[in-house]
DNA sequence: TCAAAAGTGTTCACAGTACACCCATGC
DNA sequence: GCATGGGTGTACTGTGAACACTTTTGA
């Protein structure tokens, strides 16, 4: 509806800036937004109610603003759609092919959130025509956004391995059998509930709660939480070893 | 030297698509490229011959030319400054503050790179005033440049830790010391030499060759290199366990 | 023969794994 | 009292760390 007007990119004189480009060109933010509801981990995507291609499913996105950085613009996108501020968020790729968007050229910068399912049904916009999808069920999405899930699964379970990342896909108390389905979910693999016990308590991270979660076993769960002085400090050595405790040299 | 044309962002008549700019913006991309010499891991950096920032260091970078993908604009700016094609090189991240540039809107887009210091010095395009400065002593860098070497350097020790990645560094044929003085000197620690050539032999991807090396000592030390065949198949399982060979569900 | 650097062997502590067992509770 | 899921104990295995030791060779 609104005008495009052409751009073009910086020609420059000397001979490390003498590539220029009379294309249009877009600059967009998508975001992949995970959640987990106790089950199955899933992802949030939104259904366009506009041509082209009304009625597909497509990532929440949004263009960049004058003076709005592209992590401003995604904090801005997530803040419209599920009303919440302060969720865990990074940049995972920029995407840049020409045709990639297939009515103009569009570059996209990609960041993935994780969501407390619980707190966001609170505040959804129903606006957007939002819907949860399991993440081994999702529907075909708009443009290249299925490369970009695809990336973003990837690097959950990377980063997921080695950092206490998934809490934040978590109510603030949760009890260990809870955590335990949430890796299984994201790994899609089976765990030992005794070592998977012993092992996240071994990073001293959680602290165990007086209270018992009742609804979903006889004996009841204890309740932890996350201790949020340690989170920060722990945040580089998790699980696996990643350099930052090596031998010092001198 | 070159017009500098207006760019609008697209503005759009629907809720998700509001947002526009009237601000020019430019698309760049700039590359960090580590290189190792045998002693130290170096960054190679080239110098304004131009204004603005006449005679500071900078990145090598470049402008995305039209039908030009960002990863294509970086292959093209380290094959104009290397004359080598083919180098290990993976997106970093994009950078996209308003004010980084203190010339005019500026959104770069980082790629690490990595070199093997021997190949690259015979074909150096002294164009671009090129220099390399060893990891520690870094001079001064324009805009944020200083910011993406950082970060640079904490990937390339994070990565490295996980995946076969440096010996993209090195010849084809290297030696166990060799070997270890790399690593020595990326994580700037000391390691214990017996431990590190049976963790670095238990990976089976490297290949004892027949000759030695005796200029670094007078025994001598074979020479190894790498298995290509399963340099691929191991890239994920390298070092540390990374998900990939997890106890599968059902 | 001695120094220097390559390369091997040995011991120990601890983390991960498998699996058996006990506990608390609702029905 | 018994089935269900929470939680603990334990024995075995493999890996990583520390460090002593052997090997080769040039000077």
């Amino acid at each position: 509806m609104e005008l495009i007007e052409t751009v073009k990119l910086k020609s420059d004189s000397n001979n490390m800036r003498r590539y220029s480009s009379q294309k249009r060109l877009l600059f967009a933010v998508d975001c992949i937004i995970f959640g987990y509801d106790g089950q199955e981990l899933k992802l949030l995507v939104i259904q366009r109610s506009f041509e082209p291609f009304k009625g597909k499913w497509s990532l929440v996105g949004g263009f960049i603003g004058e003076n709005e950085s592209a992590e401003g613009a995604a904090v801005r996108v997530l803040k419209e759609l599920t009303g919440l501020d302060g969720l865990y968020m990074e940049q995972l790729h920029t995407f840049t092919a020409p045709e990639r968007d297939t009515v103009e050229r569009t570059v996209s910068i990609a960041y993935f959130a994780l969501i407390d399912i619980q707190k966001y049904k609170q505040q959804i916009n129903e606006d957007y025509h939002p819907a949860w999808f399991p993440i081994n069920e999702l529907p075909e999405l708009i443009f290249d956004h299925s490369a970009f899930v695809e990336l973003a699964k990837e690097k959950l379970r990377y980063k997921a391995a080695l950092h206490p990342l998934l809490f934040e896909l978590l109510p603030a108390k949760f009890t260990m059998p809870q955590l335990q389905s949430l890796y299984q979910a994201v790994y899609n693999a089976e765990f030992d509930k005794g070592n998977f016990n012993r092992k996240l308590l071994s990073t001293k991270l959680l602290v165990k709660l007086k209270d018992k979660d009742k609804l979903n076993s006889k004996k009841g769960a204890f309740y932890y939480k996350v201790d949020n002085k340690k989170y920060s400090a722990s945040f580089n050595s998790f699980l696996n070893f990643v350099p930052g405790n090596l031998p010092k040299k001198d």
